[in-house]
DNA sequence: GCTAATGATTGTGTCGCCGCAACCGCCGCG
DNA sequence: CGCGGCGGTTGCGGCGACACAATCATTAGC
């Protein structure tokens, strides 16, 4: 079907993408680990997260999400029930609800952010040099 | 529950992950796009991926796939239903079958691999220089 | 040779993800 | 004030990703 266009190994962009993506999918994904510690599926901490980073209507989260209004009533009625969100009526329109973060909520996003956000040990070992680097090069995207 | 030790977020190595997370996993996720492509789940496109690089036995399989061997059974399978892989004895062990990828199998792992290979534009337009940094500081892990 | 371990398979069931259709309430417009 | 549109909710159902138990064949160790 698709035209399997090679790639050329010998491309610094596609070494690099490829060293990039076993690092974060192969060998650090902690997505699990998260779930777990928060006890929560992975869409509920995604959901959770983008809450707790900025309050929002459900049809924001479900775009933010992109998943559909339903399904996103649905993870928000778990977060509630959990009371780690709760929903406000929007002041200048009483269709919508604002969803925003409880203190359990904030707390469960923060652990939850610092284990996805914990960087693998290889990364940390490198030299403050090349860490410094790679922070510049990458901040440029 | 847990201790939510905090990130610094002045910290090269924790910024530099966050970059590189946000990237792969935000910005440049494919996976959809590599399953359409060749009209698979994405965990047969993985085992695909596996028995394309180096065939092996179903336990072998299972255990790369960090899945138990019931499954890893279910899933050659269907690719073997699709003519992507095939079963041979182990000339050893009559119990082993290794499974290895049929030329429409290679053709299918090189489609997939090609997609989720293929690095984002962002990535590419970086400067050469900073490219090979890049490259040289990533092949250290 | 008997037994225990190993490899593969089949069947069953659970859970999470997620779209769709239908419905209700509120808003805005003619 | 009636009506279409939008936001939210409920219910339904499908699909994928698994794990677990049980079974069968083979092999290996005593």
């Amino acid at each position: 079907m698709t035209a399997p266009r090679e790639l050329d190994p010998a491309d610094p962009a596609v070494r690099a993408w490829g060293r990039m993506r076993a690092l974060v999918v192969d060998q650090h994904d902690r997505r699990r680990e998260a779930c777990e510690a928060v006890g929560l599926s992975f869409v509920r901490v995604k959901a959770l997260l983008e809450v707790a980073r900025e309050p929002g209507t459900l049809s924001d989260l479900a775009d933010r999400l992109s998943v559909d209004r339903p399904y996103a009533t649905v993870v928000v009625d778990e977060l509630q029930k959990r009371g780690l969100v709760r929903r406000e009526h929007h002041p200048d329109d009483r269709r919508c609800k604002i969803v925003s973060a409880t203190p359990d909520g904030l707390r469960a996003a923060a652990t939850a952010r610092a284990i996805l956000g914990d960087p693998p040990p290889v990364l940390r070992a490198l030299p403050a040099e090349d860490l410094a680097q790679l922070d510049r090069i990458l901040a440029a995207l």
